[in-house]
DNA sequence: CGAATACTTGATGAGACTCAAGCGCCGTGG
DNA sequence: CCACGGCGCTTGAGTCTCATCAAGTATTCG
């Protein structure tokens, strides 16, 4: 690959998808109760009256395109289990990642006829798929989904806003202390965090270059501050210290 | 100021808002017609029956607060005329502007109970202040207000996507090629632009420094892609080239 | 075991930040 | 009318962080 690695996600670009389908039954799976404040989709405290009826489960293996940007927004998802990123794919060749998505938490919804941005498999991963009904549906009718569409956008905005704070904040070391903090609250806050991505996608997500990233973990080990038992687990030994970094 | 001049929204901070109020009788204004697509909030096209009905107006002094971080949201906003910042604080002491709001726009409107961010004005400025009733009434009701709350935050998300994208971006040449062109296409897509916002205020949009503005803008002179008649003015003499910079 | 892939580490340079000074505009006051 | 000071903006010199280019190591999977 000589544009750096960053069209990781555009694999098999002429191939089918290779994923399996199936109706869902609304299984209110364990995996969908966000165990933490942060996962704060509104979507748990909803799920049985929510768009859990009428899904189809798809799987997706990793690196696997849910759907492209500008492709028509036929449904939206949920993940079941595994992770998924939304981005984009800037005319210079640089990939910005918007989001990570996990177990629980809603994507792919737009206002528009098609996708602002592509969606794709971090990890093996289920995600149940909704037909979009288009806004009229939304806002009118029950109320009820009208609700819960309005503040779960209004959960994005704030999100977006953050991770537009994150993206302008200064040093590398400030971000990556602000994205382990994110990844912690979003997996039960232990303090053994488990990195579902690449070192390529978190670079994506912060703005950084991936050596930047591996350079930045390798010092905040140095310091004591983490450890690293393996490239994709973290363990955070001073969890103060990673508050003040990341400017609380 | 000992703070690198971050902190010049705070101005008079014990003092009483100059502002002269009076009641609004839904004043038609020509300015809240947004001239071109980029305006594009949903507002113009319902003013007559969205909330310019029972709104305050209220006028601001440059660097005038209107509202805090933290403070409790009362009352959502419509520019009629200047132009308003809304931003965080960092406890670093930086300044995050998340958006310049034009005339015409709205600003200011939350889920919560708080205001997310302060808004202060750039310009000598006039809004009209709506009262807040909650989220239950935005959604169910009318489905009118509804529809046009839900549009309005879609596409607030949608700019906070593109404003992540542009703090990502990477030069300062590259941000303030596309800041140029998306106060262009706000103030009318005229080549002759009036910025209304201080190089501090640009800095802090763009995720710069003062200085990094300035020889910026300085540079596309000398390459004969703008010029500055003055500091607050700017020709676009080469709009092609500056897509190009940025990034089509 | 070998190859591919992901990650780490090093050396170097470009670009932006910092500190510092100078310029220009404008309102005030002599 | 001009002198002065304040403020916003510009410009310069030096430093430092992060991107780039280039190996080198570890891990996984056939």
């Amino acid at each position: 690959m000589d544009c750096g690695g960053y069209n990781k996600g555009k694999v098999n670009p002429g191939q089918e998808p290779k994923m399996s389908v199936s109706l869902a039954v609304a299984a209110n799976n364990p995996h969908s109760a966000p165990p933490t404040a942060m996962a704060s989709m509104p979507w748990s405290s909803e799920t049985r009256d929510g768009p859990d009826r009428n899904g189809v489960v798809l799987h997706f293996v990793p690196e696997r395109q849910i759907y492209a940007e500008g492709d028509e927004a036929r449904s939206f998802y949920k993940v079941v289990s595994g992770v998924v990123r939304t981005c984009r794919f800037l005319n210079d060749g640089r990939r910005q990642i918007d989001a990570f998505h996990m177990a629980g938490e809603v994507f792919g919804f737009e206002a528009g006829a098609t996708h602002e941005m592509a969606a794709e498999a971090v990890s093996e991963c289920t995600v149940i798929a909704y037909r979009q009904r288009g806004l009229e549906a939304m806002v009118s009718g029950d109320g009820r989904m009208g609700r819960w569409f309005f503040s779960h956008v209004m959960t994005c905005l704030t999100l977006a806003r953050e991770h537009s704070l994150l993206l302008s904040r200064g040093s590398a070391a400030q971000k990556i202390a602000a994205f382990l903090q994110e990844i912690a609250n979003r997996e039960g806050n232990d303090s053994r965090i488990d990195l579902p991505m690449s070192r390529q996608d978190i670079a994506d997500y912060l703005g950084l270059t991936i050596e930047t990233v591996s350079r930045t973990l390798s010092q905040l080990d140095r310091d004591g501050i983490i450890a690293l038992p393996s490239a994709r687990k973290v363990v955070l030994n001073d969890r103060r210290a990673l508050r003040t970094l990341s400017g609380s």
